[in-house]
DNA sequence: TGTGGAGTATACAGATCAGTATATCCGCGA
DNA sequence: TCGCGGATATACTGATCTGTATACTCCACA
């Protein structure tokens, strides 16, 4: 039922769909590119995708759910990989910087949320959960290393994160700004 | 040439549509929403249309510039309305917290980069534009404040803003949290 | 042996897309 | 009175859109 939560396993030619899916609609937009595109790309046929996804809005769906995966498994390694509590509260700032360096077109779930309005839509739904999950673990792990006013310093870090990823393509050096700030913010709330 | 900068004396039809546009391109989308619809709700023929503005893009570009113009004199408003050039730096974020009230799906510009990947289409390029004047604001803001490091501190509060502006949708109180954050880092950086 | 799932191949429906063609009407200023 | 710019009305082109229909091949597994 729910694409994204349980992983399905996806068949070679699912795989080849959603990885296709993936680099055309982060490049060139959800609703710019057509399903026939996709198949080609996918050296697949349309009656395979329609087979496997069953509509463009699931494939849609399918692919920011891999995409979340993918980004919230970047953002556990960037937190086992920090040193100690108060590094890891920063650690999504570190996952960022690797992160826009490969994808230069800001964030695929904010760009998802602009071209999908219909909060009914299934991928919209995936997005928005997106970010409420990031809200929540900065607050985690915000919480862990002892900050004082976890919720009020995981919003604020919050809407760091996002205002970072979403002028990326920009290049105004909003991404170090953004971290240079947030373990600033981090390290005040420790020491107090 | 160039749409948006020196604002070309518009036609009573040419009005209606850049309207008409204004509303459908924000609330559903650039690419999902077509000409037919934009001159059905401009109650024009598509001839008019395109003897207007030549291109669906072009449309888009006095769609975005329009949209920018009308940002501008309400961030200018709030400068002006400000008690003092302390007050002044953060009052971008001010136009901001009443903007969001009328506008629900976020910032009309970081939704167009997201779906105007080419950086030649005109559209994009006023997107990009309205950011690095933001920057730019702030930067003078905050110079004319006395602030230390104008423009470190302005590339925080513009990120701060981008954050707000882009998860406001999401309504998980980023625009207040963004706001508070910002009149924080604009009074360390005045007392010092 | 044979059954069913995965995938291919090709064609099609019906709608919508951006943009053009042709012809006409109206009001205003020279 | 003439001409011209703004706008209307309607029809059209050719491409592309999502989604479906039909008929086929291949192969693992029971």
């Amino acid at each position: 039922m729910d694409i994204g939560s349980d992983a399905p396993p996806l068949t070679p030619a699912g795989r080849r769909i959603v990885d296709a899916a993936e680099e055309l609609f982060y490049e060139r937009g959800i609703t710019a590119v057509g399903v026939d595109l996709i198949a080609e790309h996918s050296g697949v046929t349309k009656r395979t995708l329609y087979n496997r996804f069953g509509s463009k809005d699931n494939l849609v769906a399918a692919y920011l759910a891999e995409r979340d995966r993918r980004w919230r498994s970047a953002v556990r390694a960037a937190v086992d990989a920090s040193d100690g509590a108060e590094e890891a509260v920063t650690a999504p700032f570190e996952a960022l910087r690797s992160w826009t360096t490969t994808y230069t077109r800001g964030c695929a779930f904010l760009n998802a949320l602009a071209e999908l309005p219909d909060p009914r839509h299934p991928g919209h739904r995936v997005a928005a959960e997106q970010k409420r999950w990031l809200l929540g673990l900065f607050e985690e792990l915000a919480a862990a290393a002892g900050c004082h006013g976890p919720a009020t310093l995981a919003t604020r870090l919050f809407v760091l994160h996002e205002g970072a990823v979403a002028t990326a393509p920009l290049s105004l050096g909003t991404v170090a700004a953004a971290g240079d700030l947030a373990r600033a913010l981090v390290r005040a709330a420790v020491r107090r």
